[in-house]
DNA sequence: TTACCTGCAAAACATTTGCAGTTCT
DNA sequence: AGAACTGCAAATGTTTTGCAGGTAA
């Protein structure tokens, strides 16, 4: 589905710079954080501000388009992949990866859980697991 | 085990401070944030500066008493329960609840299959479901 | 045209820090 | 006595807000 169409469908205007943002997004596996997407976006649009990317992030996750993560750094992250995956943080160089393995399985069978001892209706979830990254045990 | 001695063994002096907030802590199941506990205490420790607050959970933390939140509220949230438990946020009132359904068959499950799979040895995880409390369903 | 968006600057929060004085051990 | 802790105030870092001018529909 195309990301213009489902802006404008969604009542949004379509600028350069949300463009620009959700194409940065879209292209990363780094979660960055606001500043992180403004400062790499910083050469290439200079009038770009930093105020417009914290708008535009808070536009795009009430529609849906994204979605942010706190692992408890202090700021938050961003993330344009909605599949339902879980995220390693690196206690010691802070960096967030994807867990690529495949948690569905265990996943709905925790939701079927909530659902039959609890009446709570999960909407979404944030799955966090934090560890040391291969880079940071070497040294 | 005793708290107390926990803290004289770990090298941290046990201040009247440090009683209050870990008893405070203890006996709630609020997941409160730093000026939650701040404002709790306040009657009947007037003395008590929101910066020790901080401080002390900070020392809490790195000696492993207590467990810090990152639930996405722009604030962080302490926990003195240490068991590994996932939490349930409403996306209304934004409380935090403890999701009282054991999922650890599906957590070992997850890591297990982390650990086969990747070169990742879990420290610990944070898992938080998004849901609406029963009682702002209602409303 | 008009409603929405951008960029700027200021404001609002949450958290941290430095320091002088106090309190545990 | 000595090291660590507290409280205060100032500083820092992140995110939000108000507003005047600009841009997409």
């Amino acid at each position: 589905m195309n990301t213009v169409e489902y802006l404008r469908e969604q009542g949004l205007k379509v600028t350069p710079q949300r463009i620009a943002i959700y194409s940065m997004l879209s292209n990363t596996k780094s979660h960055p954080s606001a500043e992180d997407i403004y400062k790499e976006l910083l050469p290439t649009n200079p009038s770009m501000s930093l105020a417009t990317v914290y708008k535009t992030l808070d536009s795009f996750k009430s529609i849906g388009l994204i979605q942010e993560l706190s692992v408890g750094s202090g700021k938050n992250n961003y993330d344009a992949d909605l599949s339902s995956h879980a995220h390693i943080v690196c206690l010691d160089c802070g960096n967030i990866y994807d867990l690529e393995v495949d948690i569905s399985n265990q996943l709905n069978n925790i939701k079927d859980k909530i659902a039959t001892e609890k009446s709570f209706i999960i909407s979404h979830q944030q799955i966090t697991f934090y560890s040391v990254c291969p880079t940071c045990k070497k040294s």
